[in-house]
DNA sequence: GAAAGTTAAGTTCATTGAGTACACAATTTT
DNA sequence: AAAATTGTGTACTCAATGAACTTAACTTTC
């Protein structure tokens, strides 16, 4: 569970940003702070992972901040979210080595999309491992060119929703699956479950297995790895 | 023209990288340094943008000189390169706000990518402009693809009016409604129904369902739990 | 080992809803 | 009062799918 300390003056966005953190799995909320001051003396308490960061405070700049907040703890990471624009601001807070400046207003869907590259990107980059692979500092910056669905445009006629679908059946399938079996298990035709399929074998994320038997031998999908 | 400073303790490995440098267009080199003391020296002297820095030098470690190049020049932006892949090297690099970090052996087509990258999103953040835009932080973090969605106040041409009444239809509802379901319920035409619940959906507030028959599937919205 | 038999893969195209471009009317700004 | 702006609708094009079909890759039979 990643461990996060709310920063925010405004206790009513401070709360909306905890509801939506607490309720994103794999996150937890520890703590709210509406100063510097009191950021400074929850990061010690909670020693959290992973900080949200509003800029504007009462107390102090938050850029300062930051730095305080690493001092006492050195393992923090920092998500800034700001109204602040200013280049210099925007500049300075990236040469903090902040993992991400997300710019008020924004989406929750915003949000929702950097909290899952932290998780992917940082926390993969943790303890259980010793050396890093140039492919796990590439993820850090947004370079992961398999990952999420940030790559090439599907072919025409295909949608996310029923790629996602069809990318579940298999995950949740416990070995193999033909691709009449994912057609009833989604409810479409065989046709649409083929297209799909085809198109995540030639992606390189499936493997095709014959099975053979009276007839023309099956192709059985599987997730590769 | 982004003038660059090399610092590595092998005059051979710090040759090649000048003369790679060099040979890319709108950078240059202004200097090379083989020592943390040197570079300290020549960083105040060149005032260079960006910084190659080897993490393994003879005088000092890396990462310290890194905070010593920042109080000399506090514009000064870093990309380390360098054959440490510790996690715990790593993870405090990036806490440092470096640009990347490269891992020791790359290709010259990486630095090449690495250095296109840092010319088109942070010299694209520098004085030219007076305010940031999301996406220009995004650009930074490798995110320039598919981020769009600037302004939160609601696209061009929709009303909170109207918005409200998509949401309540949607909160009336049982389950799960079509564009048309919602167009007819509000008297409003298909195409303004759709608008505000793609919104919704961009917003991350709904979800999308396709329900398959014979024809282009229907995209039946629903609101998130 | 060729022909027949069997089963599923692969293709075509009608169908139906999604998505877009632009026109329009009601505002607000100049 | 002319011009720009805004929220909406009309009329269209485009895209995602499945039914019906043809083709392919095997096994079995003689």
């Amino acid at each position: 569970m990643i461990k996060v300390l709310i920063v925010d003056d405004d206790f009513m966005v401070a709360k909306v940003h905890a509801g939506f953190i607490q309720r994103t799995p794999g996150f937890t909320v520890v703590g709210v702070a509406h100063t510097g001051a009191q950021a400074v003396v929850e990061t010690e308490r909670l020693q959290p992972d992973l900080v949200l960061l509003d800029i504007h405070l009462p107390d102090i700049n938050g850029l300062d901040l930051m730095q305080r907040l690493r001092d006492v703890a050195p393992e923090l990471d920092v998500l800034v979210i700001s109204a602040a624009r200013e280049v210099e601001t925007v500049r300075k807070a990236l040469r903090g080595g902040i993992v991400h400046y997300l710019i008020k207003p924004f989406s929750q869907k915003d949000l929702h999309e950097r909290l899952e590259h932290y998780r992917s990107a940082y926390q993969g980059l943790d303890s259980s491992k010793d050396v890093a692979e140039q492919a796990d500092v590439n993820r850090v910056f947004g370079l992961d060119s398999a990952g999420a669905q940030g790559g090439r445009p599907l072919p025409k006629g295909c949608s996310v929703e029923t790629l996602k679908l069809v990318k579940g059946a298999l995950t949740a399938a416990d070995g193999d699956l033909s691709a009449n079996e994912v057609a009833v298990q989604l409810g479409t035709s065989r046709v649409s479950a083929r297209r799909y399929l085809e198109y995540l074998h030639a992606e390189g994320v499936l493997e095709v297995r014959l099975k053979y038997g009276v007839g023309r031998p099956e192709r059985r999908y599987v997730l590769k790895v």
